[in-house]
DNA sequence: GCCAACGTTGGC
DNA sequence: GCCAACGTTGGC
């Protein structure tokens, strides 16, 4: 069955067109034990919607899990995890956190409830939902 | 730039 | 094993 992911980057450091510009990218450098585990859980076609942090944050993309984890190489120590993806396409539109958090529906978004947490699962129907209001205003 | 929330570290 | 201190993330 295909899981869904919400990962989070910080758009200055390496944002979605850094992603498109490359064609696909390394997810490394996660430093925080729940999201190394999330990591770890990735299937190969498993989707990932591609957050932007910081300044107006939201979702801007939709990624496809390419590669499993495997041993993150900028890890100088300890055990972490890196998989790889690639852009599947942009958003219709940018889906703002301020949107998000005013739906009843995900109201239990980990996105909501754990903010800080970088790699997070998504179940079906808050995707079903995500992609559906991709298409309103 | 501030601060709340959370994770990690280290003393005991 | 508890908890205070500290560092980091990320929304505002």
């Amino acid at each position: 069955m295909k899981q869904y992911w919400l990962i989070k980057t910080e758009p200055s450091t390496y944002g979605w067109d850094d992603l498109v510009k490359k064609g696909s990218g390394m997810w490394d450098g996660v430093r925080n034990y729940q999201a190394r585990n999330n990591l770890r859980q990735m299937k190969q076609g498993d989707l990932a919607l591609f957050y932007h942090s910081g300044k107006n944050p939201g979702i801007t993309g939709l990624t496809e899990i390419t590669r499993e984890a495997y041993p993150d190489p900028t890890a100088v120590e300890g055990e972490w995890s890196a998989v790889d993806l690639k852009p599947v396409r942009p958003l219709k539109r940018f889906i703002p956190l301020e949107e998000i958090k005013q739906k009843r529906e995900l109201k239990n978004m980990v996105l909501v409830k754990n903010t800080r947490l970088s790699v997070q699962p998504v179940t079906a129907g808050e995707y079903d939902f995500l992609l559906k209001m991709e298409l309103t205003t």
